[in-house]
DNA sequence: CATAAAAGTCGTAATCATTCCTATTTACAA
DNA sequence: TTGTAAATAGGAATGATTACGACTTTTATG
C-alpha cells in the first residue's frame, strides 16, 4: 500500500484527513520497516514541537483496524508499517535498523492439518537477525 | 523440561536454589501454556503475602538466559512457559486459556533460502486462536 | 556446627509505553 | 459561511517492567 492508497481508505471510510494523519501516513511511507511509535513521535515533533500521545496512539490504532498499517510487538513495544497488501508473506525484521524482507514461503497450510478443532484468528511468522548492509556497516 | 531437570540446570550454573525459586519452577511446571508475570505473581502472594517485583522478574529473566524458560511477547506483556527442550517445534496458543500445542512444522528450511547474506538470530512462528476446549465453554 | 562471603530478596521508587480525560480546535458537509 | 461531529492538545493515570540500597539467606569452608 503506498501513501495514495491509504488516504483514499481513510476517505472512502469517512475519516477526515488532517494534517497531521498525512504526515503520519507519509512517515511511514518513507520508510521500509517496522517503527516503534516513540520514532514516530520524534518525526513529528521536528515539524510541530509537540504532539499529543493521544493523537499518535489513537491514529495508529485506526490505521491498523483499517488495514492500513501492520503491527508487531518487539521486545514489548509495539511496531508498526505499512501494509504489504498484495499478497499474503512473512518477514525477516532486522534487529538493527528494523528494515524488513519479504519471505514467501508460510507454513500455515501443513500447519492447520495438526490443528482441527481449533479455531485459528491470527499467525504470526518472523525472522530476526541482521541485514547485510547492517552487517556490512 | 521437567521441574527437577530445571533445579538440575540450576545447581550446575551454580545459582542457590531458594524456596522462591522452586516455587516459581513449580508454578510453571503446573501450567501447560504461556502466562505473564502477574499471574506468578499472584499465586507467589497467596503463599507469602507479598513478593518484590524483583525476585519476580530477576528470576524469570535468569530462567529464561539459562533456556530453562521460552518468552514471547502477548500483547505488550511477556509470557514465559517451561521449555519443552526434546525437540525443535513451535506452538498454537490459545488466547483465552494461553495452553499451548505443539506444531511439528517449521518453515526455517525453506525460508533460509531466500535469506543468503542474511545473519538469522532467531525466529517466531505462533498462531493464536482458540482451543477446543475454550470453544466448549 | 559456626560463620562469612556471595548471592538472593525486600520494599519502594523510577521508567517507559500506552491509555484515558476534558477542553479546545478543525475539517467538511449543508 | 457556518454548525457540528470528529480530531487534537495537554497532561494525568495506568500497567508492566526495571532499578537500587538495605537487609536476609544460602552455601562453601574450617
Amino acid at each position: 500500500m503506498n501513501l495514495q492508497e491509504a488516504i483514499n481508505v481513510l476517505k472512502e471510510k469517512g475519516y477526515k484527513t488532517t494534517g497531521k494523519r498525512k504526515d503520519i501516513l507519509e512517515f511511514f511511507s518513507s520508510k521500509d520497516g517496522y517503527r516503534p511509535a516513540k520514532d514516530l513521535i520524534a518525526h513529528l515533533e521536528k515539524k510541530y514541537g509537540a504532539i499529543s500521545f493521544d493523537t499518535i496512539y489513537r491514529n495508529l490504532h485506526l490505521y491498523h483496524d483499517l488495514g492500513i498499517l501492520e503491527k508487531t510487538d518487539l521486545e514489548g513495544e509495539k511496531h508498526f508499517r505499512l501494509s504489504c497488501s498484495h499478497h499474503h508473506h512473512h518477514h525477516f525484521i532486522c534487529r538493527d535498523c528494523g528494515k524488513t524482507k519479504e519471505i514467501e514461503v508460510c507454513p500455515m497450510d501443513t500447519a492447520l492439518a495438526e490443528l482441527t478443532n481449533y479455531e485459528i484468528d491470527d499467525h504470526k511468522f518472523e525472522i530476526y537477525g541482521r541485514c547485510p548492509s547492517c552487517l556490512n556497516a
